[in-house]
DNA sequence: TAATCTAATCGTATATTTGCGATAAAGGAT
DNA sequence: ATCCTTTATCGCAAATATACGATTAGATTA
């Protein structure tokens, strides 16, 4: 891939196309899961719940707060994730959105 | 990445994220785009107005149709193409169940 | 201070994705 | 039958993503 093509795209598509890139792992997706089964930010845990070496998570972490959708904290020794609420609310309308207005505008559909 | 980790994942994870990853790139999101301001099938016209080469907008739209978001006919010599709703509906009303849940269980959180 | 514990980062290997030109396939036009 | 038009596929090069072990950094504990 010697040209990078993704910046001559609308700045709307290269966004969601980035918040759907975080989502594109099951780790990912299985994470945002754990961090949304306790009410309480999760410091730790998640290494030994999912199948992968502690820097393979650590990795998947640090994307999902690249992206947004994750903030993490410094306690002490640990460091606390939890997740982002605003910014994933913003993407989860954004796509709803999108949806919708293409459901509206293709009733008819034809193949 | 010597050892496949992704099947390890639970079958609903690894759906959600392979149809995130379907729209994980701006060529198709704004390939969906498209399909959806004309109210009938795309045949051609998307290597014109993307700033992509033949092949490459026809890899994309493999991808799309693998995942099974947009149907594709042939018509004579030419290929049609358009949202394949069911399927579209289906997952997108599986990301909002997964948010809405979310949200709901996380009403209190933290940081 | 030294030992320990947690988590991030580094270095590396391998797999996948992205992109293009060239070619092939298939129907329509001359 | 021969050309033309359209689209899919092949083959290749370069960039990214995935995963792990080893190391580093930072804070707590003994």
């Amino acid at each position: 891939m010697a040209i990078h093509k993704k910046e001559e795209f609308a700045q709307k598509e290269q966004d969601l196309a980035a918040f759907a890139k975080a989502l594109s792992h099951p780790a990912r997706i299985a994470i945002l899961k754990l961090l949304a089964q306790k009410n309480e930010c999760i410091c730790g845990e998640l290494v030994d719940v999912l199948p992968l070496a502690q820097s393979t998570v650590s990795q998947h972490l640090k994307e999902l707060k690249t992206a947004g959708l994750i903030n993490g904290t410094i306690d002490g020794p640990r460091s606390c994730y939890c997740i982002n609420w605003k910014a994933f609310e913003k993407f989860n309308s954004e796509f709803s959105f999108l949806f919708n207005k293409l459901k509206v505008q293709n009733e008819k559909a034809c193949c």
